[in-house]
DNA sequence: TCGAACCCTCACATCGATGTGAAGGTCTAC
DNA sequence: GTAGACCTTCACATCGATGTGAGGGTTCGA
């Protein structure tokens, strides 16, 4: 599919799609007059990614974790150096304290509508 | 206390410190002399401020669903407007999304990195 | 064949979070 | 009383994500 598809499929600007292929997030193959042509599974890609950014990481680091999100395992592990090791660990851990403090959050944000919604329906 | 010790306790930049106080996440006395002068709990405000800007809140948000937080329920009820409620609403369901997002992408990664390991200790 | 609706690259602008430094006031210890 | 370590405000710089538009090519239907 071509650029305005993708964009439209995943809620996405265009300009976005290009700066994420710059990224290295997403590829894209190229027709014969140069348009961008995606595959079907890039919509779910970019989608990820959008996830992903929306929750703070940079995408320098979706970059990396991208490959552990591939469905059936296609990056083979000599690729996985120790480096590449640790910063996942550390971006794993990084990603639960994340998931935790919003969780918190959102547990509060929960609690304090329903004593809201308690004093509403005593007027 | 005075701003470098609160910054020192948060591991946040003095500037930073400033900058929340000026988009409203924190307030701060002032001593006769014009230094800010912070109370105990900021220190766990600033600690949360940072947390959910990490995890990808602009202070805009931050700043509305702070009086949520508040231990004892200080904020009181009537200034509960319907906007308001619409956005923490929202806000709170846009939370679980990231979270669930988070922890999704954080399992993947972890999975990742189990098979990295068998595949290590099977050489 | 012309216009609308796509696509391309390039580049500059914006926005929020943050870094950095200048110019100056205050406090403390020697 | 002076040096050093604080603090103040102000302003400009950076960085990543995103907006926007210029200038130009391609495709397709009327």
């Amino acid at each position: 599919m071509r650029i305005g598809e993708l964009a439209e499929r995943t809620g996405t600007a265009r300009r976005l799609l290009r700066y994420y292929e710059e990224q290295g997030l997403i590829i894209a193959g190229r027709g014969p007059n140069g348009y961008r042509d995606y595959d079907e599974p890039t919509v779910d890609r970019v989608i990820q990614v959008r996830g992903l950014l929306d929750a703070g990481l940079p995408t320098r680091i979706i970059k990396q974790i991208l490959p552990c999100l591939d469905k059936p395992r296609t990056i083979y592990f000599p690729d996985a150096t120790p480096e590449m090791i640790a910063t996942l660990e550390a971006e794993r851990d990084r990603m639960s304290r994340r998931a935790e403090c919003l969780l918190r959050n959102r547990d509060a944000i929960a609690e304090y509508l329903d004593a809201v919604r308690e004093y509403d329906s005593a007027v």
